[in-house]
DNA sequence: GCCGTTTTCGGCCCGACTGTTTTCAGTCG
């Protein structure tokens, strides 16, 4: 459904780029942009909108771009990027992704020595005629052929969960130096988007030189990039780019506001400011010459007369809006969740027995956990034949009996369950007479992720006894686009058969993701976190998951797992 | 091209850095 959105998004974009080449006015080639990022991040279809005649209900869309939009959904095309677009060459306007190669140099090398694609633009850099032309200085060639460097290697952004692990790592070694005195990762990081590209640490101390000296030298720093007294950047030993600023500690929150973003937010902000009088940068908000705050975010969103906005929402996707009616969501913590029911162990393709899996989810708190093994037809996984499932559920009975708490000591409930392969026809991987012996069964594609995977996972849902859908789309990002699916016909069936949709907080996975979470909970969708772990040490990903539903701006109410048990097992209760 | 509790016209976020200049343009985040 959201294809129309993304296409449209994509030739909003595409036109911004071709009228920055143009020289337009950039405050129009912004409204193109700011439509373009708005429209892909609608959780509504635009066509729907379209129909009902609301697109201008869009902010940032007007009179022009509404029409360019009915446009497109009745023909397919846009007249007037149609036209734009045949003016200069497609390859020339790719090479406006450069860094270092912004719309005025661009032109400049397309009129002067007829660049037009990436081959040409390495030629002119080697036979030095780049270099001939006017406002063109050594530097200025290497900072571009340094620029196509990474065009070409199309450096991928980096995964959350790989990211943040090192993050926190690189801060609790810098935590050690008592010139420090306070530090946050910032950027999309914070957000916790689901990956990120440049990493940001801001850092509050006195002596910068000292601390940034520090910072460089680091065991798991690889190589320099830069090292000055305000700023660093290093890549690690795993490749990653990681940017340190350190800030005077009056200008702390300023800082970490401001590098947090996301841009569009911070934009927002800033008009805000303005129009109270008030001027906001990283280093503070200022009246006049006055700085009346900075210190920390709250007194910087305080100045503004809002409420301290979480970070992983800061989008400019109606959080200021909620938060000026004092409306912000109250947004599920990791400590909400009581629990974790999409556990793998060594019965199949996991690699630890069920005891230590619920050792190690006691040790984070847990009271509960579900062993959701792989079911018999999974080969590859070493899905459990029925025999096989009946004495693991045995065994978790015993165990159950020697985990229990005694007197001051809590313990841990462990559920039997499967992870059941929703077959070809829709049917599940084991017949309902074992599926009643387990307390929770959760339904998954596993095959066939082209073959009819909209109505198989319908006719699962249908199935009274499963109760939670895993990875509904899929998808592993940045290797796998997911199964051909109607995503808004399962979300719909996932509501009306009251089927717990999964946030797999799996590091390559984040399924649903956010902008799926928002729409589904707008349709009255619950949710279930889970980490789909297959070693203790994936259980810590449950913070990825829990990021996702708060960059959806889901409460803890929606999510089942932050619910107690119900005191007598067997069955675990959701009402279907 | 969008938008409006000062406006339907005249604004549109803000600062740093870099490189090439000699007061600033281009680019980035």
């Amino acid at each position: 459904m959201e294809i129309k959105n993304v296409q449209i998004a994509n030739i909003f974009n595409r036109m911004a780029d071709i009228l920055e080449f143009k020289g337009e006015n950039s405050f129009k080639i912004n409204a193109y942009r700011k439509a373009a990022r708005v429209i892909q991040d609608l959780t509504e279809d635009i066509e729907t909108l379209a129909k009902e005649g609301r697109l201008r209900d869009i902010p940032g869309v007007g009179e022009g771009i509404a029409k360019k939009i009915d446009e497109y959904i009745k023909t397919g095309r846009i007249t007037r990027y149609e036209e734009i677009k045949t003016e200069f060459p497609e390859s020339l306007i790719d090479l406006s992704d450069i860094v270092g190669l912004g719309p005025k140099t661009l032109r400049l090398i397309y009129r002067e020595l007829g660049i037009k694609n990436l081959l040409e633009l390495q030629r002119a850099i080697e036979n030095g005629s780049l270099a001939n032309l006017p406002q063109m200085g050594e530097k200025k060639v290497e900072n571009i052929k340094q620029g196509l460097k990474l065009f070409q290697a199309s450096r991928e952004r980096i995964l959350l969960g790989f990211a943040l692990p090192e993050v926190l790592g690189l801060i609790s070694e810098l935590q050690k130096l008592p010139e420090i005195t306070n530090i946050s990762p910032a950027g999309s990081l914070r957000r916790l988007k689901e990956t990120v590209g440049d990493i940001d640490i801001l850092v509050a101390g006195k002596d910068g030189r000292k601390i940034i000296e520090h910072f460089v030298h680091l065991p798991s720093v690889r190589e320099i990039l830069a090292a000055g007294e305000t700023k660093a950047s290093i890549i690690t030993a795993d490749g990653m780019q990681v940017d340190l600023r350190v800030v005077e500690e009056n200008s702390f929150g300023a800082a970490l506001q401001y590098f947090t973003g996301s841009k569009a937010h911070n934009i927002k902000l800033r008009e805000m400011a303005k129009k109270k009088g008030l001027k906001l940068n990283e280093y503070g908000v200022f009246m006049g010459e006055e700085k009346i705050a900075g210190k920390n975010e709250e007194e910087v969103y305080e100045a503004l007369n809002l409420p301290w906005i979480p970070p992983e929402i800061r989008e400019d996707s109606g959080e200021i809006e909620a938060a000026s009616n004092h409306n912000l969501p109250q947004l599920v913590q990791p400590d909400d969740i009581l629990g974790d029911l999409h556990l793998h162990t060594n019965w199949s393709d996991g690699s630890c027995s069920i005891e230590e899996m619920a050792h190690h989810a006691k040790t984070l708190g847990y009271r509960y956990i579900a062993i959701c093994d792989h079911s018999q037809s999974v080969k590859y996984a070493g899905g459990l034949t029925e025999d096989k499932l009946l004495r693991q559920i045995e065994e978790i009975a015993r165990l159950n009996e020697k985990l229990s708490g005694t007197g001051f000591k809590p313990g841990i409930r462990i559920l039997a369950g499967s992870e059941v392969d929703i077959k070809n026809d829709g049917s599940l991987d084991y017949p309902d007479w074992l599926l009643e012996k387990l307390d929770i069964v959760i339904g998954a594609i596993h095959t066939g992720f082209k073959h009819n995977v909209t109505e198989r996972i319908c006719r699962a849902m249908e199935h009274p006894l499963v109760k939670i859908i895993a990875h509904p789309t899929g998808r592993l990002i940045s290797s796998r686009e997911g199964y051909v699916i109607d995503l808004e016909k399962i979300l719909e069936k996932a509501s009306q058969t009251k089927t717990a949709l999964e946030i797999n907080s799996y590091y390559e996975r984040l399924d649903l993701n956010d902008l799926n979470c928002k729409l589904a909970s707008e349709l009255g969708v619950k949710f279930v976190i889970n980490t789909d772990a297959h070693h203790p040490q994936h259980l810590w990903m449950m913070k990825l998951g829990v990021g996702v539903a708060r960059r959806a701006w889901l409460n803890k109410d929606s999510i089942i797992n932050t619910q107690p048990l119900p005191e007598r097992l067997p069955k675990f209760t959701i009402n279907k």
